[in-house]
DNA sequence: ATTGAAAGACCTTGGCG
DNA sequence: CGCCAAGGTCTTTCAAT
């Protein structure tokens, strides 16, 4: 199902520079790798036509907009039937305070980021979206104290 | 430090759009909200100025350029000195292959996100970046079956 | 696959309601 | 604050190498 595409020196440093920085213009890429803006446009027009490059998100300070508070939740879930497990995660993805949700294994099944307004506000999206329901057996939830979110390449080279 | 500048529906609106899809124009953000594109690019000005847009990030599949693991670490520290603590995360966050590092409350101390290539390689992160270092009392992998990751605003309104 | 050139679209600023 | 208008810049396509 996968192609198997190769990409070279170049493919990577486009990839790296746009993880960095996707307000980028093609030009100052194009400079950057060494290309022409043509070549540079086609390259980057083929990444996103295979499905390598899926988009792009601005990065906002939720603090500033009243968000200050942060939490992991890690949920252990009833019953392991697929489906169940498979549309309570697709459920929870929706929640808009929902940042991110991991299917793991250990002794989390779920491992879910979230933000919120304050506590009471954490309160309730955990009563609401979690504990109401009935595949979670347990939530414990970590607060997250400090963050730091990488942009990079996982590649040095 | 941090003024409390009150942002309308308008700039809102704005940052939802470009959390969706950093790609849109400035036309295109403008004819969404209903403004003038001069000033819908005024605001996002304003809004780069007042550090609430941060920057853009492209969305890469990694798994498409060799990194089908992913992983969650519940890291437990040892002494909790808050200046080996804080150095710890730091360089916990300049790894590439670290996605993203969460220092919380709560059982886990750290919550690290990662990917690699393959066990093997997962097996030479933890071993070289966590149980080697003297702080790190435990380390417990959880392997990510499956993830979703949201990025909209995180209120309905 | 890469390039340069051309046309068109866009961004960006300044002046005005 | 918001809009219009204008200049300058960038994107985007295409024929050629």
């Amino acid at each position: 199902m996968a192609a198997e595409p190769d990409f070279d020196r170049t493919d990577f440093a486009i990839l790296r520079l746009l993880m960095k920085d996707a307000w980028l213009s093609n030009k100052q890429i194009a400079a950057a790798v060494g290309l022409a803006p043509s070549t540079c446009h086609e390259r980057i027009k083929s990444l996103r036509a295979r499905g390598v490059l899926r988009g792009a998100h601005a990065e906002v300070d939720l603090r500033a907009i009243g968000f200050a508070l942060e939490a992991v939740l890690l949920v252990q879930l009833g019953k392991l039937e697929i489906d169940v497990v498979d549309n309570f995660v697709s459920a929870t993805a929706t929640v808009p305070e929902v940042r991110g949700v991991f299917l793991v294994s250990g002794r989390a099944d779920l491992i879910v980021h979230v933000v919120a307004r304050d506590m009471e506000h954490l309160k309730a999206i955990i009563s609401e979206h979690f504990n109401r329901h009935a595949v979670v057996l347990r939530v414990e939830t970590s607060v997250v104290f400090n963050r730091q979110q990488q942009h990079v390449m996982p590649l040095p080279l």
